[in-house]
DNA sequence: AAGGCAGCCTGTAAGC
DNA sequence: TGCTTACAGGCTGCCT
């Protein structure tokens, strides 16, 4: 299986990764490989961004914040890789842009379904990104009390409403999938249907399995690499995704919600009769 | 208003 | 063998 998906705690290594490479460097020039990867909607000049002060994860999305005003906002979306090179190396087929840097050094951004997009923007453009996301599920914000909230103010499945980004930022497929075998819920699950101590193990459940991904610097079963090309190593622990039986030896299900694959074992997470 | 879903994109794998 | 088709999925924008 080789398939791709930066969530919350692969962006989160990539980022801190990232910290590393390029905070302190000036950027000299950003070069376009591909059209429509680079959107620059306010005509922000490259060559005034300046010096890199800090790098931010908010969901999935990476901000490469300046000591100017300016900022870029990157989304790797499904198989988007950042790849820092001290020394200019050959480009890949699926290379989309690049950002050189005056000290040397360059930051290659390379996607083959080349739906990844590096955005430069301003502080607004920032809080229209993030006006768009929910809570962040390692901040002391998301508590019980806002999931319980969030849950009976949706009419959903579980799998929709943890998949949505204005609810809880950074959950992708991956971990919802996981996320919901180790809370013993079933996907189709309504979530208003959920009581307390479910929603309690749920909420538990979701820090748990992003502090041990973020832990294991992400899940690499994938094309995802950091930004050093290293994998991460959270698919070791990977009980549903991917999986033909649980690890009580059950017969894996594997559905399609909103177009997405959903596994989960039809007899550990039997109580898929809450649907109303 | 809010939820559902096609479309974007391309490599991989299955089926004939 | 080689072609076709399905699938992988985060997010936007359209539809109901």
């Amino acid at each position: 299986m080789r398939l791709s998906m930066p969530e919350l705690p692969e962006v989160e290594t990539i980022v801190r990764d990232l910290c590393e490479c390029i905070v302190g460097l000036r950027v000299k020039a950003i070069s376009e490989l591909r059209k429509g990867t680079v959107i620059n909607s306010n005509d922000i000049a490259v060559e005034r961004l300046g010096v890199v002060k800090s790098v931010e994860r908010r969901g999935k999305y990476i901000f490469i914040v300046f000591d100017g005003e300016s900022l870029i906002s990157i989304h790797l979306r499904m198989t988007g890789k950042l790849i820092f090179a001290p020394f200019s190396d050959e480009l890949s087929k699926y290379a989309r842009c690049f950002i050189d840097f005056e000290e040397g050094g360059r930051l290659l951004f390379d996607d083959v379904r080349a739906f990844g997009k590096l955005e430069i923007i301003d502080a607004p453009g920032r809080q229209k990104i993030e006006a768009k996301l929910g809570v962040e599920p390692l901040s002391n914000s998301f508590d019980f009390e806002y999931l319980k909230r969030a849950l009976y103010k949706k009419r959903t499945n579980l799998k929709n409403f943890l998949l949505d980004q204005k609810v809880i930022a950074g959950l992708g497929n991956i971990y919802v999938n996981e996320i919901l075998f180790r809370s013993k819920l079933n996907p189709v699950r309504i979530t208003t249907s959920l009581e307390e101590t479910e929603i309690y193990i749920l909420l538990t459940e979701i820090k748990e399995v992003l502090k041990l991904a973020i832990e294991c610097n992400g899940t690499s079963i994938s094309d995802y690499r950091r930004v050093d090309d290293k994998k991460g190593s959270f698919q070791n622990f990977l009980k549903i995704y991917g999986k033909s039986v649980c690890d009580k030896g059950h017969n894996v299900e594997k559905i399609r919600q909103n177009g997405r694959s959903t596994y989960f074992c039809p007899i550990c997470q039997a109580n898929s009769h809450y649907t109303r």
